[in-house]
Formats: C-alpha cells, sequence, structure tokens
DNA sequence: CATCAGATCTGCT
DNA sequence: GCAGATCTGATGG
C-alpha cells in the first residue's frame, strides 16, 4: 500500500465515537507473507468506551495482559478471542493510557474475494462449511471478518499506522504493514448516511447497553445482523 | 424470518 | 467452575 494513502495517527487519536464514523467508507487491508493483498470496505463499527463502560472489556479499569492493546496507542490493533473459537478486531483510539476502542463489526469485501471466499469456506483447521455463502455473508459480523481475512492474535498488538506520524512506538512490529487501513478517497461519510443503533450481543441491561454506539452505513448489504 | 442449541477455549473467580 | 463484544445448522412459521 503506497504510504501516502495510510492512515496517520493523529487520525485515530480521538474519542471512539468520532472514530467509529470516521473508520466507515475506509478501507481495511490485510497483505498477506506472501504478498497477497486482501482488502474491504468499513461498513460497520462499535464504539467502546473503557473504564465506565459496562460492556467495555477494560471496564472498571480492567488491566491484564490480553487487554494491553486497548491501553496502548491510537492506532493498534486490539485482537481477542472468543467462544472458545472466534477472533474480533478492534483499533485502539484517543492517546496510550486510555484503554477505548472501535470493535470492526463489518466490511464489504474489495480485493482478493477469491481467498476470503476460500477462508470462509473452509477456514484453517476446521471442516468445510455445508451450505454455500453468498458473498454478503463473507464479511458481516466480526468474527467472520476475522475469518475472511485470516485475522487472528497474532497481529494484535500491531500498529496500523505503521509509524506513520507521531507518537509512541508500537507495542509490536511483527510483519510490516500486515494490516492496516486506508483513508477514504472522498470526505468522510455524512451524517445523513450513518445509522445508529445499540451495541450488539451484549447481555447487561442498563444505559450503556443500550447506548447509540453501533454506527452502519445506511443502505448497505454487506453489515450485521439484527440490521438497523 | 425467528429462535435455539452446540461448538470450544481463555481469562478471571 | 463459568460467562463471554459469535456463528452455524436445524427446526418451525
Amino acid at each position: 500500500m503506497p504510504p501516502h494513502t495510510m492512515l496517520t495517527r493523529g487520525f485515530f487519536a480521538t474519542d471512539p465515537v468520532t472514530l467509529a464514523r470516521k473508520l466507515l467508507g475506509c478501507t481495511l487491508v490485510r497483505t498477506l507473507s506472501d504478498g497477497t493483498r486482501l482488502a474491504g470496505t468499513i461498513v460497520e463499527t462499535e464504539a467502546y468506551l473503557g473504564i465506565p463502560d459496562t460492556a467495555a472489556h477494560t471496564f472498571g479499569g480492567r488491566r491484564t495482559p490480553r487487554v494491553a492493546s486497548m491501553w496502548a496507542a491510537a492506532g493498534t490493533a486490539y485482537v481477542y478471542f472468543t467462544y472458545g473459537m472466534h477472533h474480533c478486531m478492534n483499533i485502539s483510539a484517543e492517546a496510550e493510557g486510555i484503554p477505548v476502542a472501535v470493535l470492526l463489526r463489518a466490511v464489504e469485501p474489495t480485493e482478493g474475494l477469491d481467498l476470503i471466499r476460500a477462508n470462509r469456506a473452509h477456514p484453517a483447521g476446521t471442516k468445510p462449511r455445508k451450505n454455500p455463502l453468498t458473498d454478503r455473508d463473507l464479511c458481516s459480523g466480526p468474527a467472520r471478518l476475522c475469518q475472511a481475512f485470516a485475522i487472528d492474535r497474532t497481529l494484535d498488538g500491531l500498529d496500523l499506522t505503521a509509524g506513520v506520524g507521531s507518537g509512541s512506538k508500537p507495542r509490536r512490529m511483527p510483519r510490516l504493514g500486515a494490516l492496516a487501513v486506508e483513508r477514504r478517497k472522498t470526505a468522510p461519510l455524512a451524517d445523513s448516511s450513518i445509522v445508529t443503533g445499540p451495541r450488539v450481543g451484549l447481555s447487561g441491561d442498563d444505559k450503556w447497553t443500550h447506548a447509540p454506539l453501533r454506527f452502519v452505513v445506511a443502505g448497505s448489504p454487506y453489515t450485521s445482523r439484527p440490521r438497523l
């Protein structure tokens, strides 16, 4: 990916609600070790507000090795494993020491469709899928998009800005550019084309459970369920 | 389309 | 031990 299309640290160094909105329409890019490029347009995000947010992994100031990336500098990948078989990818926001992040919930795949389909049809170490997949089911969910893009814990802690801009050092620097976000070529999406709703999969029942912290591109058929 | 059980593992109690 | 920012296949309308 040409350097000028990468997002800088400054892009991510804002509050998670702002970042969740700004990320819509940007391109998630996964470059495999053999150079294969997988990409998709981000169409759904969720903001997690950290210490006061009962639904956030860092609620109450929790700071364990697993959630270290949420405390890291803006633009750090936070990839966690859950339900015994799924990965989910977030991008940390705000400055180092402020444990907030944005969960990537769905993308519209645009490059590397053949491999994306293969990754979803027959995930590594599992039995091949029984039923056929439609294109809109390829990346319409946080765990689905990780499967499609071969994103797992080895990418946790990666600096998505790859050193562009100023800021602190990344926690980890494995394969440079293995994971990145490209900026939108045009202006950010207008508020009128962003629909909000409550976050998905929360079991609580407080103001955080129902807060409109989920953001989707209006009318996109590539978002997850429940549709807004 | 809606609901539901099962899969399967990590982190924390 | 147990709950969890999930997904799939099956069943019923």
